[in-house]
DNA sequence: TCTGGGGTCCTAGGACCC
DNA sequence: TCTGGGGTCCTAGGACCC
């Protein structure tokens, strides 16, 4: 039988920023998010205040000077570093682990029980050992899938009396219905807010509710990603580890300023710092992007104000890691996107359809590489017709067999065998590119 | 006054082809 | 003159996660 474990560092955040500082032991310590503007970690002792997660820290800043609350600005480079050690660690004691997230990862423990392992005692071991090792105190659930270890370490770090390591398999089937009737819905891992509206208007309330609801009917209901979070519930593991992580496809840098910004220039200051960001995170991955885009949002809290959450993206001629193209592309999408009345609130740059540098990019044309060619000269020539020599256009391909649009085409000669379908970007440049 | 910053996956529906 | 239906690709939008 399959079997995993998730393991959790319990107020990941606040317990890093505890690590360093004995002597916030058992002093409420929270961290806020970017520009301080919301919680989002709190120690066991700011949890026991009340501080919710995600409250604004305006709302609550009285609160904590007069609650004696260790307030921190966030820190991901402690904490990825803390994670580093943390995983390396859980992973000393085991085959295999999952990472899944900066505070938490899966772990196999399939197969130990055949050893004489008791899975249980193995989790103790873990826990303690990261304790020592890291400093990081932990929880542990135990489960035939991941849904349900997922689950087992909510209890854990809820229910003092499992000592922080809870293990599916020591519970009686009584116990188990008795443990997911007490249980909203909205906590199992895979439903949230949205879900759980359309689930309690169909009765199902608790998570036993939904271990026993028919699968078949919720994956025609709601389609096939929470349809296995019934199965998983009901003890069948469709959620494989995942040993070999996937290349992400995308990177993304984005920020909110801290008050509301109308300037082009300050918006145009920000995307060069986010694009430079982005080109530094490919290069330093060994990857390139096919796409450019930006963020540019208002603040949505502001109802009296126009609003504008927009997330323009231009295709690019060719993979690009380079921080002066994803700098241009971005400020090209600016003037476009950018509205003089608007009240912007957050910006960003990110970059998608990353690949490893080299790699080859599927080729979706019939044409010969000679009609390609051919293809591409009319089309340039058509372009420099009509914009003058020299002019690259971003946008993209072909509509169909036989059919090309200019507007679509992608013009530079020397690519032509790592040609890609791009997404429509309107008008063609009238300017001289420089690259 | 002040409300985070990343990501992924699935699906319905439209466009297009034969 | 009549005008079907299945397959595929793409996209926007919706949902989720930490």
């Amino acid at each position: 039988m399959q079997v995993f474990a998730l393991v959790d560092g319990n107020s990941f955040f606040a317990s890093c920023e505890k690590v360093f500082r004995p002597d916030l032991t058992d002093r409420p310590v929270i961290v806020l998010s970017n520009n301080d503007g919301c919680v989002v970690a709190r120690s066991k002792e700011a949890k026991k205040l009340g501080i919710k997660m995600c409250q604004p820290y305006f709302q609550i800043e009285e609160f904590c000077i007069r609650e004696n609350v260790a307030v921190f600005s966030s820190n991901y480079e402690l904490y990825a570093n803390l994670s580093g050690r943390m995983m390396s660690t859980i992973a000393s004691q085991v085959d295999c682990i999952d990472p899944y997230s900066i505070d938490e990862c899966f772990a196999n423990m399939s197969g130990y029980e055949g050893l004489g392992t008791d899975l249980t005692q193995l989790g103790f071991r873990i826990k303690d050992k990261v304790f020592k090792d890291v400093g990081i105190p932990t929880c542990v659930g135990i489960a035939p899938t991941k849904t349900l270890a997922k689950y087992c370490n909510h209890l854990a770090k809820h229910y003092g009396g499992l000592k922080g390591v809870c293990n599916w398999l020591d519970l009686t089937p009584q116990r188990q219905a008795k443990a997911l009737a007490c249980e909203p819905v909205s906590e199992i891992w895979g439903v949230g807010r949205r879900y759980t509206e359309h689930l309690e208007k169909m009765g199902i309330r608790t998570a036993l509710d939904l271990a026993r609801a028919d699968a078949e009917a919720i994956r025609n209901r709601f389609g096939i990603t929470l349809s296995m979070t019934v199965r998983e519930l009901q003890g069948t593991s469709c959620i494989p580890l995942e040993l070999v992580k996937p290349k992400r496809q995308q990177i993304m840098r984005s920020r909110s300023f801290s008050h509301l910004v109308c300037d082009k220039d300050d918006l145009l200051g920000a995307i060069t710092f986010h694009a430079q960001e982005c080109g530094r995170t490919l290069r330093r991955e060994g990857t390139v992007a096919h796409t450019v885009g930006i963020v540019l949002n208002t603040n949505p809290f502001r109802l009296q104000d126009v609003q504008q959450q927009a997330y323009p993206c231009v295709g690019l001629p060719y993979p690009i890691s380079d921080t002066n193209t994803i700098i241009h592309c971005a400020r090209r999408l600016l003037n476009q996107s950018y509205r003089r009345d608007f009240l912007y609130k957050r910006t960003g740059v990110y970059v998608g359809e990353v690949v490893p540098k080299g790699a080859v990019t599927k080729d979706l044309f019939e044409e010969t590489e000679t009609e390609q060619q051919q293809i591409i000269c009319e089309l340039m020539d058509s372009i420099n017709t009509r914009y003058g020599k020299n002019t690259l256009c971003f946008a993209a391909s072909k509509l169909g067999k036989g059919t090309w649009e200019m507007s679509r085409a992608r013009l530079s000669p020397g690519y032509t065998t790592c040609w890609k379908d791009l997404p429509r970007v309107g008008p063609l440049l009238e300017e001289t590119v420089p690259f």
